[in-house]
DNA sequence: CCAAAAGTGTTCTCCGTACACCCATGT
DNA sequence: ACATGGGTGTACGGAGAACACTTTTGG
């Protein structure tokens, strides 16, 4: 996959970064030999960054020490080792927020798509409900959407137009609001 | 020093990290040997901070491989090497963006301070000028203020009145809106 | 008295939110 | 015909920005 929106959030670097299993059963899950001098010499850090995919095309591959790697519902995440759950949790307040003064979606959605569509995407990430009327203008303020002639038929129901993203406009967007691409 | 304002914004991980010097350039400075396979086996990862901080009260000491450590002007700072002068205007950028929607100056005033004291504070990291009634409504609105009966005499005008934060409040206002503290 | 700084209130605009009606389409 | 979803416009309220007059104080 390329042209990822992939967005940094957060370093991890606390010295103890257990956080729903002791390191006693961390370290027995992973099968390493518990080190106690471990926290004394030494510290893990991890980058967080966050990456908007379409989900079917990503296939998830566990390495040597994961047990599984599977997409999970953002409501069902069972308990993770270390500060795991945390880092998911800051990243999606992190991306709600993001979305909040930011248009995303140019890696999300077909190149013509509908405003529902849009919208749709939006509710799934923000986990609510949105008013079609208000979300329409606020997009359509954003200046980056240009609405074609086409309109989607084949639906149940009254055929929706048909938007793209002005890539051009968007990038521009993008690079006032987000502070570092890295 | 404690107590420190002190967030994370940003981690430079950058393999390529030189801006304003080649490597050539960088390790000698450095007094380092060139080491041509660096890139290829290794990468330098930076977690950026920025503090608030009085600076009469923190002393800068240069380390080992710091030719000179003292404060600057935001803008007198000369080219460094690496790209620090980027992650000074990051940190910058960011720390005025949090500025725009939070409360800040708990560590940065004496305990009893006036609104414009206040105000100067922020025109200072903002790097422009406010409206007075506009600044005094806005820091009132935070609720995080609160007015003592005493003015500050010895001015050359009319005595302003004192403010102390709401230790609570501010706390509470702060955590609020920070997305993570680490 | 006067200059300079500080206290205070009103108006306007913009944005987000709440909300209602009409139109198109497949069943 | 009708249920469902989509297109569109209006009204209200809050927040930020623009803006002026009065009061205090030292010189």
């Amino acid at each position: 996959m390329s042209e990822i929106f992939l967005q940094q959030f957060h370093t991890f670097g606390d010295v103890v970064r257990y956080t729903n299993f002791s390191k006693q059963e961390t370290m027995a899950k992973l099968g390493l030999p518990e080190d106690v001098t471990h926290e004394l010499v030494s510290r893990d850090v991890s980058v967080g960054y966050y990456a908007l995919v379409e989900f079917a095309n990503a296939v998830p591959t566990p390495d040597f020490f994961t047990e599984e790697c599977r997409w999970w519902d953002i409501d069902q995440i069972p308990a993770l080792l270390f500060d795991h759950n945390d880092m998911i949790k800051l990243a999606l307040k992190t991306l709600r927020r993001q979305l909040s003064y930011q248009p995303i979606g140019y890696n999300l959605l077909p190149d013509k798509f509908t405003m529902p569509d849009l919208q749709q995407l939006y509710e799934t990430i923000l986990g609510q409900l949105l008013d079609r009327r208000n979300f329409q203008k606020r997009m359509l303020g954003y200046d980056i959407l240009e609405r074609l002639e086409e309109r989607k038929t084949g639906g149940a129901h009254k055929a929706p137009y048909l938007y793209r993203f002005d890539k051009e406009k968007y990038e521009k967007a993008l690079a006032d609001e987000i502070l570092f691409v890295g």
